[in-house]
RNA sequence: GGCAGGUUGCCCGAGUGGCCAAUGGGAGCGGACUGUAAAUCCGUCGGCUUAGCCUACGAAGGUUCGAAUCCUUCACCUGCCA
């Protein structure tokens, strides 16, 4: 077991701790033996993203340091939704809530070792939260939440003073996590939770309803929200947020999130994301200052999530093609076997040859693969000179390529701007058509 | 329920009868410079069979040779009054 001097020093220095109760008494508990402690996931998509991977990845560390995790699905809390400070959430449906549940828990599982000295458990607050009255409720649990208090907590305060207001249903969210600590505790022996830090309210509506029911003091971190220096939001990309399952976000698009890490962001993210130990990151954030062209902290970065999240078969699949695509070398000379694989990470389009031999103009394929969004785009993405077939910028709007431009005898790769890739595949092998 | 104001492109916001696919800013996208980075500068930013055409200024009607702009009705939002 790591000792919590070691833990906590390390997980503020990685940055990790933004908000928490009293630091001394929880090393103390941590240092008494193995803690059990907990992270709850809204089940608000069919898939986490990275923005939740800080939370999974912090349960896997205090694993990892010989504590016992619960993670939590919210199969109930997930019929309600937090307050956001912008607006009222939109309830989903309650099937749709129970598939996302199991999606959710499918997801966090593989990152938790359920077997050991320390195993994991998963649980649900649909499991205490669905028997229970709305007297039950009303008694045993609203008496011991105060509305004054209730109201102060930021994310009810930014509400109840916006425009949008706040729904009795969203007002009562930290009822609902205030019990599911107090049943952990009581259940499990849970002493502590952590969250994300706009979850800072909801974690310490469950200390209070602890203390006050039970006369016991239990803890409380938050991880902080992960910012990008530029200002805008982290874990999105041009298509949108950056989800964990491969079906709804590549494990390609996934590695290129990482590779193109801001200088500025890269230390960070490695510092919050990634297992390597300090004296690691530190040589990485070395390399990054002296070498910067190089990008070896953004490429470890990547590297190391990808293989975390879609396995190691994958990351050498996704490395490899993003060498292969974004290499110096020129697309016609690559072996045929690394071109397909790389052009099999990227977005794909069909094309059939028509009658005579021609195939589509490069303004048609680029709309038809997505790279732009309709070919009034696509026209103006040659115009502004950035379309390329094969990596050779295409200047002429009405350009179509010949079979002369295959490659291996069938691929074509189209690029967008510098990194927007995508694959177009003649549906006939060459050889089928009877070439002169 | 009454009175007043508002609803414009991804967002903010000009436009009050033809010169409006619609000023300006932001975001986005592309180029140059680089390093698949940032910053900066330049360009672009409804669609299409692109010297042209089509669809659009909350919705539906109407006036007019011609409407985002005028009239009528409806819907929604905001403020004040009950």
């Amino acid at each position: 077991m790591t000792s919590a001097d070691d833990l906590l020093q390390d997980l503020q220095w990685r940055g990790l701790i933004a908000s928490s109760t009293d630091l001394g008494a929880l090393r103390e508990v941590l240092d008494a033996g193995p803690v059990t402690y907990y992270c709850g996931f809204d089940p608000t998509a069919p898939s986490l993203h990275i923005g939740n991977l800080v939370q999974i990845l912090t349960l896997r560390r205090l694993q990892l340091a010989g504590h016992r995790p619960l993670a939590l699905v919210g199969g109930a809390t997930g019929l309600i939704g937090d307050p956001k400070p912008s607006a009222e959430r939109t309830l989903n449906d309650r099937e749709t809530v129970a598939t996302w549940v199991e999606r959710v828990r499918r997801q966090i599982e593989p990152y938790l070792a359920f077997d050991g000295d320390n195993p994991a458990l998963m649980v649900n607050n649909l499991d205490w939260t669905a028997p229970m009255s709305a007297i039950d409720l009303l008694r045993d649990v609203g008496k011991h939440f105060r509305v004054n208090k209730m109201i102060s907590k930021e994310a009810v305060s930014a509400r109840l003073h916006s425009d949008a207001g706040i729904s009795y249903t969203e007002f009562s969210y930290q009822i609902l996590q205030g019990m599911d600590f107090l049943e952990l505790y009581r259940r499990h022996g849970c002493v502590l939770q952590t969250g994300g830090n706009d979850q800072w309210g909801n974690l310490t509506a469950g200390l209070d309803l602890i203390h006050r029911v039970e006369g016991r003091s239990v803890h409380a971190f938050a991880t902080p929200l992960i910012t990008k220096a530029d200002g805008t939001k982290f874990g999105k990309t041009e298509s949108g947020t950056v989800w964990l399952d491969p079906a709804m976000t590549t494990p390609y698009a996934f590695y290129q999130f990482w590779v193109n890490a801001d200088d500025k962001d890269v230390l960070a993210y490695l510092k919050v994301f990634s297992f390597r130990s300090r004296a690691e990151i530190e040589q990485l954030a070395q390399a990054a200052l002296a070498r910067p062209a190089a990008r070896e902290a953004q490429r470890a970065l990547a590297d190391e999530l990808t293989e975390l999240v879609h396995g190691t078969q994958e990351r050498d699949a996704v490395a490899a093609a993003s060498r292969a695509l974004f290499g110096s070398g020129v697309l016609d000379e690559l072996p045929a076997a690394t071109l397909e694989a790389a052009l099999a990470e990227l977005p794909l389009a069909t094309v059939t040859m028509a009658e005579g031999g021609a195939l589509p103009s490069v303004v048609e394929m680029l709309a038809s693969t997505g790279l732009c969004a309709s070919r009034s785009a696509a026209r103006r993405a040659v115009e502004e000179g950035g379309a390329y077939l094969n990596n050779i910028r295409v200047t002429d709007v009405e350009a179509r390529p010949g079979l002369a431009d295959l490659l291996a005898g069938r691929w074509l790769v189209l690029r967008r701007g510098k990194r927007q890739l995508a694959a177009v595949a003649l549906a006939s092998p060459r050889t089928a058509v009877g070439l002169p």
